[in-house]
DNA sequence: TATAATTACTACTATTGAGTAGTATATTGT
DNA sequence: ACAATATACTACTCAATAGTAGTAATTATA
């Protein structure tokens, strides 16, 4: 019941570019200033540049940056980006078709929880995850 | 952000038990009834028994029943057995020590969800799962 | 006592997520 | 032009979860 790496990764690297979007950044600087594997972080940045969230510049001086308003990248959109959409029709339990009229033993149980999950990936974006304090990233 | 196919067979086959606790069940049945595969079952009952969930019988006419009363096993039970434990204080982007003093860029918007969570796998019971109707196991 | 039915044990294979290595390609400053 | 600094690509390794195979140990019943 947690988040992939990749899921925190990404979430922190894209938040960490919000939070620094005077300029762009290497994967060389997102690896030393998040501590993040830098192989990987090249591999999942190539990604989020395919998927449209990050632009890339090549070269000497190049590096990355949101590519939208921080304030229209919700955490299920970066979710969904590495490929870990919501799946928000898929039973807690496993069972294929899972529903109030036809429920799982632990349908009711999880109602709730699974929809304040939902509200907090769907609402929340980039930019409000920022805005009050200091966080750490 | 959901369970291990481990965590929902073990929660499946002892609500199973539990439903129908006129008598034991054998490896061979429940694999039957609940279309769960034979010999990963049998690894998993395995680890059940030795975790005190399950009493075990061998040989002919043995098999598994609860080893508690079911309104006193826990969801959170279930999953520290098969040593998925809640981990209450983990945080959702990964840091070791994560507070409201000294909180990650998630902290406060995955305080909600997380307490919804912890408390439904905290006080709903294998008894409380199944009184009300029928639901798929 | 032999047999069938059962759990328990040991050791594999398969798949997936995480992480690494090496190199090709692009861009910019000197 | 060239060197330095980037991203992009291909192909690995490593670790954990899921699932399989074979067999040993146990026990009720015929």
């Amino acid at each position: 019941m947690h988040f992939s790496k990749t899921a925190e990764y990404a979430i922190r690297v894209l938040a960490y570019l919000h939070r620094h979007d005077e300029s762009s950044h290497s994967v060389n600087v997102l690896h030393q200033e998040l501590n993040l594997p830098y192989k990987y972080l090249t591999k999942m940045m190539t990604e989020l540049v395919k998927k449209e969230l990050v632009n890339a510049t090549r070269g000497r001086e190049g590096g990355l940056s949101l590519a939208r308003d921080a304030s229209e990248i919700y955490l299920c959109d970066i979710l969904e980006a590495i490929g870990e959409s919501l799946e928000e029709e898929r039973c807690i339990l496993g069972f294929d078709k899972c529903d109030s009229s036809n429920p799982c033993a632990l349908h009711d149980q999880w109602i709730q929880p699974k929809e304040l999950i939902e509200t907090m990936l769907t609402t929340t974006t980039l930019a409000s995850l920022i805005q009050n304090r200091e966080t750490k990233l």
